[in-house]
DNA sequence: ATGGCTGCAGGATGCAGA
């Protein structure tokens, strides 16, 4: 089963794009990062056209995540617990069946948390904690499952070009990292660092000041995996390819094979 | 470079992004 992630960075501005990769790729599962739509205004049907089920948690002008499925998606649920007046829509997770039982798929888009003297910084960070406590769960039921996303960390310095122009940043701040080690530490991979142990592999890429030609980018978007999952990792990687498309989103896929 | 683009809401610019 394939399973992708992509920061689409507008579904509507950028439904080519997206039509073309999801044709070309054929992803099993796509989960999408920043649909900025409202669930009624996200093109459904032109995703339903290909032969996938779509479940989606928008909200007008930002934000927003959708699970696209080729197989059934169960048990939908929408928002990560732990908070009564957090109203971003940043989470949504469902369960797939496979031949081997099941599998839980988690869209998720982080906060970004700049600037780090806001409260957008401490948002990020509290949200974290709600996601690891989230995971924590679902490692006690010993699930397979697998959280795709957006992450807005970048885990260590050979996860960007130029460490050094992200030193003030929310993505890779000492805390940021702090608690996303937390969150590995509790017995998740990251998919695609455990198939490819070399640097110089992005992510994101700023529109700005011709990052992407200087090949100044970061690596932001991850798909962790769970021991079960990872028992059945075969292979990610991430298709910067589609950075050099017309019209592009910032982000590119992020993809992993797992055989279940 | 002082965020140098980009999408969105709304109907001009301001916000958000990373």
């Amino acid at each position: 089963m394939k399973v992708a992630t992509w920061n689409i960075n507008g579904i509507r501005a950028r439904l080519d794009v997206a039509l073309t990769w999801t044709r070309e790729v054929s992803p099993d599962v796509l989960c999408l990062q920043e649909i900025k739509s409202e669930d009624a205004a996200f093109p459904a049907e032109r995703f339903e056209e290909l032969g996938y089920n779509v479940a989606t948690h928008g909200q007008k002008g930002f934000n927003g995540v959708a699970l696209l499925s080729k197989l059934p998606l169960e048990d939908v649920s929408r928002g990560l617990p732990g908070s009564d007046t957090d109203d971003h829509a940043r989470f949504i997770e469902a369960v797939i069946s496979v031949p081997s039982g099941a599998v839980r798929i988690v869209s998720l888009y982080l906060p970004n948390g700049n600037p780090i003297d806001s409260d957008k910084f401490p948002y990020k960070l509290a949200w974290m904690q709600r996601l690891e406590r989230h995971a924590r769960e679902m490692l006690a039921r010993e699930e397979t499952f697998a959280l795709c996303g957006d992450f807005n960390v970048i885990p260590t310095d050979a996860d960007a070009r130029f460490p050094a122009n992200w030193r003030n940043d929310a993505l890779m701040q000492p805390e940021t990292r702090a608690q996303y080690r937390r969150l590995l530490n509790l017995g998740l991979t990251d998919a695609f660092r455990a198939c490819d142990a070399g640097d110089g592999s992005y992510t994101f890429w700023d529109y700005q000041a011709g990052a992407w030609q200087k090949n100044n980018g970061i690596r932001i978007d991850h798909i962790l995996l769970s021991p079960q999952a990872t028992d059945r990792l075969v292979g990610a990687e991430i298709d910067k390819r589609v950075r050099g498309w017309e019209k592009p989103s910032d982000h590119v896929p992020v993809i992993v094979e797992l055989d279940v």
